[in-house]
DNA sequence: AGCACGCCGACT
DNA sequence: GTCGGCGTGCTC
C-alpha cells in the first residue's frame, strides 16, 4: 500500500490516497473525494507522511490513457505559483468534462502534409524563411516575426509548420478568438491539403473529447486554438505560434487571470522548444525584449503586393463649424462622395455599438443608467431598446423621465455606429450601406454573407465596429474613415495608447490592396497628439520608442511590475471596509507601492460594489510571495470576493 | 467549486 | 408546525 499525492480541477490542492498497485506520476486517476467520485492526476509532490492512514481513501481505477507530462506538470505548477490561483483550477485548464466516454465514432485526425502545395516566396519572404529556419532549432528561442498585413506572415510560418511536421512533434497555433475562422482553416487546408484540429469555447463536447485525446496521445499534429488551447495535454510540443501577438484578447479575463502569450513563452521555456511571435504591430512589452536582445527579430519589409501605402489625412474636428451636429466631417463626406462616383468601396470605423453611449434628459439632464452597474444606458435604434454593455440588462426607453416625469425629453449624445449609418444614408440616400458589430451577427453565415456582398459590390459603404479590423481583405476598398480616433485615448489606462496604435493601424490597413491606391482619413479633436502623428506618418517604430520611454520614466511594465486587487461584494460598507483593512496590512518595503483602495471605475458591476488596489513594484521584487504572505495576514470577509490579477491589463 | 450542516423568517 | 434562505466549513 503506497501513498500517493492526486490533483482534482478543483479549486484546491492535491489530497493523498492509498494506492495498492504501483501508479506512475501524471496518470488520470478516478478517487473518492467528499460524496463524489472525480477525475484526477496523480501529482508530482510527496505525499504527507503524518496524514493518519485510517482517514486516507484509495484510488479507485487508473486510466487507459497516456498520462500528463512531466512537463506539463511543470508548467501548470508554475502557472499556479505566478497567478496566485489554486493548483486545481489550473488542472481544470487541461481537462475537459468527460474523459471516460468513448465516442462512438471517434474523430480521425489526418495529418497534415508538409509539402501538399508548397509556397513560392519573394526574396525578402525566403530571407524570412531562412533565418526562421536557423533559429528555429530543437531548443527554446523566441522570435518576433514582424511583418504588415500583407507581407505573406502566415505563408511564412506555415513553412515552419511544414519543417516541424517532418518531425514527431506537435505544434500549437494561438490566434485570437476572431481570427479564428473559416477563413484562416481554408487558408491551411490549401497549404496543407486538411484541416488542423482546432479548440476553443465554441466546438460540441464530442469535439473536445475526440481533439483532447487525439493531442494526449500525439495523433493531432498540428493544433489551431485560442488562448485556451495553451492547456492542452500535449504529448510531445515541437513548436508554439501565437499570430497578433499583441491582442489584447490573449489576456483571460475571467476565472483563471492568465495571459496566454506570456504563458505560452514560459511552456515553450519548459518544454524547450522555439516559438514565434508574429505582428504587424508588436506590443511594447515584446518590442523591448527584442531591443534588448532577448528575442529574435524577423521583419517582413514590404507589402506582398507592393502597393503603396495609403495616403493618410487628418480631419481636424475642432474647425467644426456651429449648428447641427454631424460626425462626419466634410473632408471624409467629400471622400465618400468621390468614391461613390468612381464605383469604389469605403469603411466607416467607429468602435461603438449601437446608436448613442448616452441618453439624457432635456429638461432635468438625468442620464439613463443600468440599475446593476454604474454604467450608461447605451440605445439601440435597431433593437429599439437601451442596453447595459457590461451586465446586458436591457429596457425600453423609458416614455417620461424617471427624475423630473417631463415626457418626450430625451436626447441621444454622442454617436454610434448605427448613428453613423444613419447620418452616411442622409447624406448619401442611393448609397448601400451595411453595419457590422457583434450585435448584427447572430451566426458565422451573416458575416460570410456581408463579405459576399463587399467582394461583389453589393455594398458601397460599410460601417463597422472592431471586429471589422482582422481578417478578410476587399479588393475594392479603397477608403477608410476613422469617426472618432480619439475614443480610445483617454481613460489612464496603461494600454489606452498601444491599444488604439494597434487597432487604428489595422484597420487603416484595409484600405487600398492589390491594384488601387487607398486613402485612410483620420478623424480627430487631438491631431498633435504623439500617437495620431505616428498614425499619421505611419511611423510604428516611433510610436513604440515614445511609448517605451514613457513607461520606462514611469517604472511601468515591462520596466516595473503590477498587479491589481479587485474587492468585491453586495454590501458597499463591508467591501470599502475589507479594501481598506488590506491596505492597513499591507507591507512596507522599497520597491513596492500600494495605489487605493478606490472605487472602481466601474464601482457597481452587476449588482456588485467593487474597489480596487493597485501594486505597483520594481522588477526584482518578489511579487507574487510578497502577496501570498500579505494575503494570508488578512483573511477574507464573508461576503466580500477577492481576485488578484498579476500583470492586468483592464483597469476598470 | 460543490455539497453538506445549521440556524432564523414566512407559508400551507 | 415545516420549507428554505444562504452563512460556514470540509473535502485525503
Amino acid at each position: 500500500m503506497q501513498r500517493i499525492s492526486v490533483l482534482f480541477p478543483t479549486p484546491l490542492g492535491c489530497y493523498d490516497y492509498l494506492s495498492d498497485t504501483e501508479v506512475c506520476i501524471g496518470s488520470f486517476i478516478v478517487a473518492p473525494f467528499g460524496r463524489k467520485k472525480l477525475l484526477g492526476v496523480v501529482w508530482d509532490k510527496e505525499p504527507d507522511m503524518t496524514y493518519p492512514q485510517e482517514k486516507m481513501k484509495k484510488i479507485e481505477n487508473v486510466l487507459e490513457i497516456p498520462p500528463l507530462t512531466s512537463k506539463h506538470i511543470q508548467f501548470i505548477n508554475w502557472v499556479a505559483k505566478y497567478t496566485l490561483t489554486p493548483l486545481g483550477s489550473v488542472l481544470k485548464m487541461s481537462m475537459t468534462g468527460e474523459i471516460e466516454k468513448e465516442s462512438k465514432k471517434p474523430f480521425q485526425f489526418k495529418n497534415p502534409i508538409p509539402n501538399y502545395k508548397e509556397t513560392l516566396f519573394s526574396k525578402p519572404q525566403q530571407e524570412a524563411v531562412d533565418t526562421l529556419n536557423e533559429i528555429c532549432t530543437s531548443d527554446f528561442s523566441v522570435t518576433l516575426l514582424d511583418g504588415v498585413t500583407g507581407s505573406g506572415k502566415t505563408e511564412v510560418y506555415f513553412e515552419m509548420i511544414a519543417k516541424a511536421l517532418q518531425n514527431t512533434g506537435q505544434i500549437l497555433v494561438l490566434l485570437p478568438e476572431i481570427t479564428l475562422t473559416s477563413a484562416w482553416l481554408n487558408r491551411f487546408e490549401k497549404r496543407f491539403g486538411t484541416q488542423p484540429a482546432v479548440w476553443h469555447s465554441n466546438i460540441t463536447p464530442k469535439q473536445r473529447r475526440d481533439t483532447w485525446k487525439a493531442v494526449l496521445n500525439g495523433q493531432a499534429r498540428v493544433i489551431v486554438g485560442a488562448r485556451s488551447a495553451l492547456f492542452l495535454p500535449f504529448k510531445h510540443l515541437q513548436l508554439i505560434i501565437i499570430d497578433e501577438e499583441h491582442d489584447s484578447s490573449f489576456k483571460q479575463e475571467d476565472g483563471v487571470l492568465y495571459h496566454a502569450r506570456d504563458m505560452a513563452i514560459v511552456r515553450a521555456k519548459i518544454e524547450n522548444v522555439p516559438i514565434i511571435l508574429a505582428s504587424a504591430t508588436p506590443s511594447v512589452e515584446t518590442f523591448c525584449n527584442v531591443t534588448n536582445g532577448k528575442y529574435y527579430h524577423v521583419v517582413l519589409p514590404t507589402r506582398f503586393s507592393g502597393t503603396d501605402l495609403p495616403e493618410i489625412l487628418l480631419a481636424d474636428m475642432r474647425q467644426k463649424e456651429k449648428g447641427a451636429v454631424q460626425f462626419i466631417s466634410p473632408l471624409l463626406q467629400e471622400q465618400l462622395k468621390l468614391r461613390l462616383e468612381n464605383k469604389e468601396q469605403s469603411l466607416l470605423f467607429l468602435n461603438r455599438r449601437g446608436y448613442a453611449p448616452l441618453v439624457l434628459c432635456r429638461s432635468c439632464g438625468e442620464r439613463l443608467q443600468c440599475s446593476h452597474c454604474s454604467a450608461w444606458l447605451v440605445q439601440h435604434k435597431q433593437k429599439k431598446c437601451l442596453q447595459c454593455h457590461h451586465c446586458g440588462y436591457t429596457r425600453s426607453i423609458p416614455q417620461k423621465c424617471p427624475k423630473c416625469e417631463q415626457e418626450d425629453c430625451f436626447v441621444s449624445c454622442g454617436p454610434g455606429v448605427e448613428r453613423i449609418h444613419e447620418e452616411t444614408q442622409s447624406l448619401f440616400p442611393h448609397a448601400r450601406l451595411a453595419t457590422i458589430t457583434s450585435d448584427t451577427l447572430s451566426n458565422p453565415k451573416q458575416f460570410a454573407d456581408i463579405i459576399n456582398q463587399m467582394d461583389n459590390h453589393e455594398i458601397d459603404i460599410l460601417i463597422g465596429t472592431q471586429i471589422l479590423a482582422k481578417g478578410h481583405h476587399f479588393g475594392n476598398l479603397t477608403l477608410v474613415g476613422i469617426i472618432d480616433a480619439d475614443m480610445g485615448l483617454s481613460g489612464g489606462d496603461l494600454r489606452a495608447g498601444e491599444r488604439t496604435f494597434q487597432l487604428l493601424q489595422q484597420v487603416m490597413g484595409r484600405a487600398g490592396r492589390e491594384q488601387k491606391k487607398g486613402m485612410a482619413i483620420i478623424q480627430t479633436y487631438s491631431p498633435n497628439n504623439m500617437i495620431i502623428q505616428a498614425l499619421k506618418n505611419n511611423d510604428r517604430d516611433l510610436f513604440l520608442k515614445e511609448e517605451v520611454a514613457s513607461r520606462q520614466i514611469l517604472h511601468m511594465p515591462p520596466f516595473g511590475r503590477l498587479a491589481a486587487f479587485i474587492i468585491s461584494g453586495k454590501h458597499q460598507m463591508k467591501v470599502a471596509q475589507y479594501a481598506h483593512l488590506l491596505v492597513k496590512k499591507a507591507p512596507f518595503m522599497t520597491g513596492l507601492d500600494i495605489l487605493g483602495p478606490v472605487p472602481a471605475p466601474l464601482s457597481l458591476l452587476r449588482g456588485k460594489y467593487r474597489y480596487r488596489i493597485l501594486i505597483k513594484a520594481t522588477k526584482e521584487t518578489r511579487l507574487q510571495s510578497i502577496i501570498r504572505e500579505w494575503l494570508q495576514q488578512v483573511p477574507l470577509a464573508c461576503g466580500v470576493d477577492l481576485r488578484v490579477d498579476i500583470d492586468p491589463y483592464s483597469f476598470f
